[in-house]
DNA sequence: GTGGTCTAGACCACT
DNA sequence: GTGGTCTAGACCACA
């Protein structure tokens, strides 16, 4: 788990990806506690603000529940959740995309797919 | 070729990009010249400058080249090298990536390109 | 570190040539932060997009790393890099190219440098 | 003697350099004719008027003399003259210049000299 | 605070 | 005609 300063997509949700991974991995399980801003903060010498908003977002996407003086948990059924919503967009929007630029550069997917067992 | 004025790229990417999928294409086909900053400016209304700035993009990665008082022309060898430069990013970056997300989603791609049929 | 206004050679051309200067001679050492934009643009009276203009190539020459929201800093091993590929330079394309016309001009280097001494 | 489109210095002065090239060995010699400016244009693919500029840079030198319905002429003393000048420069400009940059580089030109022999 | 993008308009060198 | 450079000023996302 590692931030990439050098630019590509902003710290904030580069965070918020990979706390996503680590739920729909199970790593951390439906209603567990999750690291405080500050510790992550000072784990990766970020910005405490910048760890905020990451949370923010999670919580806007309500997999992720705030308890005033506690701190955020996982939210209960964020890891079901998490997977349908990802496999949706996967199927409607990755899916046919990656397919598509197969196709544009002459690639046949079946193929691949066979040389990879 | 139409720029998305709401889209979160830049202008001068998405005309980099434009460009060259124009190239890839063969529509400017090796050693074409290229339509003029201010005429490509004038066309979808962007300042001229953010013009030069996709053309710099293209230069600095050799599609295109640029002759002094005469303008900007593809490059001898710009669609070959566009098409190899392309299929070997998909195949080590974007295939891995993409196969492991499926596998992380519970995916098995060799069905889903049989339903593709 | 001055601007020469009336030189030939852009403004961000000399830019940046002198921050590669200040990096080869350690003032600027690994991984120190670089002063910003605006404060370079302010101390010289250049315009802010001017200055990064020449950051821009220095981070294509991977001299220098964009940091978001923070700024720039000298690449990890920025100095080191800098004083190889200078030296592969000259060795490879100044000296010949110096030796050639010295030969056509019929000077004999060697004791050019004798009278040096 | 080809000419560099992809930038770098001027089609005219690189024209003229080649010329101020040629004169100095030898290959067009005092007095002789020059070949027409049409006769280069059409060599080189250059406009015939780049190809005028160039002639008349050597023609303030001094170094060409043009003769009214005849054409382009060697100057009577151009390589002497041409061979003065440079010579001049080398010593006052480009041996000097060089000299520190070998030393900011680390090489002991001495040494460099030797190994070429 | 940081850099990134875009504009409008000016001036320049080159072909 | 071509592209290159620079400015002044605006707005934005990020930390």
């Amino acid at each position: 788990m590692k931030i990439e300063w050098h630019d590509k997509s902003p710290i904030y949700r580069q965070l918020a990806e990979k706390l996503r991974e680590l739920i729909l991995q199970g790593i951390y399980d439906d209603n567990d506690a999750i690291p405080s801003v500050r510790q992550i903060a000072a784990e990766h010498h970020i910005n405490p603000l910048t760890v905020s908003k990451a949370f923010q977002m999670l919580v806007d996407e309500q997999l992720v529940i705030k308890k005033r003086g506690l701190g955020m948990y996982v939210g209960p059924h964020a890891r079901h959740q998490l997977i349908a919503s990802e496999r949706k967009r996967f199927l409607e929007q990755e899916w046919p995309r990656f397919n598509q630029r197969a196709l544009d550069l002459g690639f046949d997917l079946s193929i691949l797919i066979k040389e990879l067992l």
